[in-house]
DNA sequence: TTTGACTTGTCTGCC
DNA sequence: ACAAGTCAAA
């Protein structure tokens, strides 16, 4: 029997899995094992070979990067444009059947999404108005509360509670979502929300969307919630096909409402659904691999998935305690250039740290070798202030009743309306159930503003409005270029000095270029370029307009590493305390969470894995001292190497699993541990390398910054440590 | 109302 | 360490 071309090249499984029939089928997919490969070829399968039209098609991804990845494999694979097949992330997904049906949903047809730093203004804002302190009631938490009840489909009425906190909680609840109505405005967890409670409620809306996707394909079904499921089952109706590919060892966001479970409860709503195990790796070496299902075999309740490879064995990976942050830095860019020069791309080198706050201290460090690097994630370009204030104008000009924006700008830059003149405006807003720019109409017209305040504000309010007139004609590029100028944010960030407000200018000219460039893709006719152009900055807040041609150093967190693979990676931070977090110790469920970030950390390698720690590390502007990572003695010591410094002084073997004293050892025995900074009255400051003995008639070799390395008897040489 | 000095909270993560 | 928030002076 010939293969058919869509199946070459794919092992047993894999093939099951793209040539099955019609059902449903539950892909469990270990790291590297071809997961997506599997998803692309089983839409071109359909498509194909089974004939299904493109339309009939539905592939819900978690990021866009994924979503525009696997539209491009699919094409290239069936050799045509795939239009009218739905791909894309749930939030996208979502966004576009609320603007198809935002009359039966009861949105404007301008509606604008906003961000979860605009949702906590807000917030913050309606509890102030509810004359509640702020401090018992953060708007954080208050946030936490909102988000998580609508990601499990709850409406304040909905909700019944006769605890007094929940209560008063329900009540902004109940406040935030009528001024978000108001105001034509949805936040990331109302999109699902809407979306959902649309194909609920509406019979003709839910079967037409029911008879036109047959195949609804999921992506990292793991990271699901409850509202993104219940979305699922409502457009499978009972005779479409639903195929689910995770991975419950990858299930790392269960912080933003993510169920694991939901893997079981499909398995019993969707009855008869075939389950196929993919789990020959072909990322990683065996040693890495090793060390991956060592370290997750540590928690319950899994699924139950046995990784293997046929690859080789590969170097060991390689463990670096740093003395503190800036060593640890150090020897990370002294290895990515060792791979440089050895021929090695930097593009296929891979920092990860746990948190965001960790990359500014590599940042330094690279650039100060001049290793050039690319951030993925952290502050991206549309959550800069500079490019929010000016989307805020834009936003205004689209939409009058917005109050977050009319918030965030009407004083920026500082045309005379402060507090006092605002908390009157929103107080007359409330009082007359109306927007902020109703209300501040208003109060310059009948006059209930005194002299200074009421032409402050009425300036303003003529100012949008003669913007609005001036730039009706004019394309996205020129209106934003205007908007910048007219309103004088340009000129209050030129005024500003320093480094920092040299880069706003910068991000707002780079704005303009971002507007000139925007075009319109099929999914978005519907809408006007200006709105498009906004909800592109919400939803995808700017990943693709770094220089990604570029051989650049990749710096990202773990969890945007998701998906992921790269020759040489580097988990940096393996410290107690960081990594797993301090606030994952408490609650059990999030150690183990932990740990399987850990695990897709790990998993990322292909041919070399570089953990390291700082034994001391500034955070919150204190020096701390972490012990290593519980993760590190979950990896069998005969996949570890343990270097030091430049010398790379290994541990004899026998040391086996690290107890989390043994890094300290050196500080125990001669007073100084390696890697410290010493100096010395005729040899000048040097680093510590290596050392020999306990005791004062320890010896310890320095490496002199003008000298050279040299041995040196403790208790003669007159060294003192510097910081 | 604005500005600058001072105090306080924040560092998980993301669509 | 940094940013956001608070408070008093101009």
């Amino acid at each position: 029997m010939s293969t058919h071309p869509l199946l070459a090249d794919l092992n047993e499984r894999q093939q099951q899995a793209v040539s099955a029939n019609d059902g449903h089928m539950l892909v469990l997919a270990g790291a590297g094992s071809g997961k997506t490969r599997v998803l692309v070829h089983r839409i071109a399968w359909l498509i194909q070979e089974r004939q299904y039209s493109p339309f009939s098609v539905l592939a819900v991804t978690f990021t866009n990067k994924a979503a525009t990845e696997m539209r491009g494999r699919v094409e290239q694979l069936v050799g045509s444009s795939v239009r009218g097949m739905w791909i894309g992330t749930f939030h996208g997904l979502a966004h576009r059947l609320l603007r198809a049906h935002y009359m039966d949903v009861g949105l404007p047809q301008n509606f604008q999404i906003i961000d979860s730093d605009d949702q906590q203004r807000l917030i913050k804002r309606l509890i102030k108005s509810l004359n509640l302190d702020d401090k018992r009631w953060p708007a954080k938490q208050a946030q936490w509360y909102i988000n998580g009840k609508k990601d499990e489909g709850l409406r304040p009425q909905h909700i019944e509670t006769y605890d007094p906190t929940e209560q008063t909680l329900k009540e902004i609840y109940t406040l935030y979502q009528e001024s978000c109505d108001r105001a034509g405005l949805v936040d990331f967890a109302e999109l699902l929300l809407r979306a959902h409670e649309l194909l609920r409620n509406n019979r003709i809306v839910r079967e037409h969307y029911q008879n036109r996707f047959r195949h609804i394909l999921v992506d990292e079904f793991q990271d699901t919630n409850s509202i993104q499921y219940a979305w699922i089952r409502l457009l499978a109706g009972s005779q479409n096909s639903v195929t689910i590919v995770g991975d419950d060892d990858q299930s790392i966001y269960g912080w933003r409402g993510a169920k694991v479970e939901n893997i079981h409860q499909f398995l019993s709503d969707f009855e008869g659904s075939e389950t196929i195990r993919l789990e020959q790796n072909y990322r990683s070496t065996s040693t890495i691999l090793r060390a991956a299902n060592s370290v997750i075999s540590n928690n319950s309740g899994r699924l139950g998935k046995d990784l293997w490879t046929d690859g080789n064995d590969g170097e060991p990976i390689s463990l670096y305690a740093g003395f503190n942050e800036m060593d640890e830095a150090r020897y990370i860019v002294a290895r990515i250039e060792e791979w440089r020069d050895q021929g090695g791309s930097l593009q296929d080198s891979a920092i990860l740290y746990r948190s965001n706050a960790q990359s500014r201290i590599l940042e330094e460090a690279l650039l100060h070798a001049r290793v050039p690097y690319r951030i993925y994630g952290g502050l991206r370009f549309f959550d800069r202030q500079e490019i929010k204030d000016a989307l805020a104008y834009l936003r205004i000009l689209g939409n009058r009743d917005d109050d977050a924006a009319i918030e965030r700008v009407i004083n920026t830059p500082t045309r005379g309306i402060g507090n006092r003149t605002m908390d009157m405006i929103r107080q007359a807003a409330r009082e007359r159930a109306e927007s902020l720019w109703q209300a501040a109409k208003y109060m310059v017209n009948e006059k209930q503003l005194a002299g200074r305040a009421r032409n402050a504000v009425g300036s303003f309010l003529d100012f949008i409005e003669n913007l609005d007139d001036e730039t009706e004609e004019f394309s996205l590029g020129r209106l934003s270029d205007e908007v910048i100028k007219k309103s004088g944010l340009m000129a209050m960030y030129e005024a500003e000095k320093g480094e920092k407000a040299e880069t706003r200018v910068e991000n707002l000219k780079e704005l303009v270029t971002a507007c000139e460039n925007f075009t319109l893709d099929d999914a978005e006719e519907d809408m006007t370029p200006l709105n498009a152009f906004l909800a592109h900055a919400s939803l995808e807040a700017g990943e693709e307009q770094a220089d990604e041609y570029q051989d650049a150093v990749q710096l990202m967190t773990l969890h945007s590493a998701k998906g992921l693979e790269f020759p040489l990676v580097f988990m940096t931070g393996v410290e107690e305390g960081l990594f797993p977090s301090q606030q994952s110790m408490d609650e059990p469920g999030r150690l183990e969470e932990e740990r399987r970030l850990c695990y897709v950390g790990m998993t990322r390698a292909m041919e070399k894995l570089v953990l390291t720690y700082a034994e001391q590390r500034r955070i919150y502007g204190q020096e701390l001292f972490h012990k290593v990572s519980r993760f590190i003695s979950e990896i069998p010591a005969d996949t570890l190497h343990e270097v030091r410094m430049q010398t790379k002084v290994e541990k004899p073997s026998s040391y086996g699993r690290f107890n989390n004293a043994a890094s300290h050892e050196s500080f125990e025995q001669t007073g100084y541990s390696l890697g410290q900074r010493v100096r010395h009255p005729k040899f000048g400051e040097g680093t510590v390398l290596n050392y020999e003995g306990t005791g004062p008639q320890s010896r310890i070799q320095i490496n002199f910054d003008n000298v050279g390395s040299k041995w040196l008897v403790v208790a003669y040489a007159r060294l003192d440590p510097v910081f």
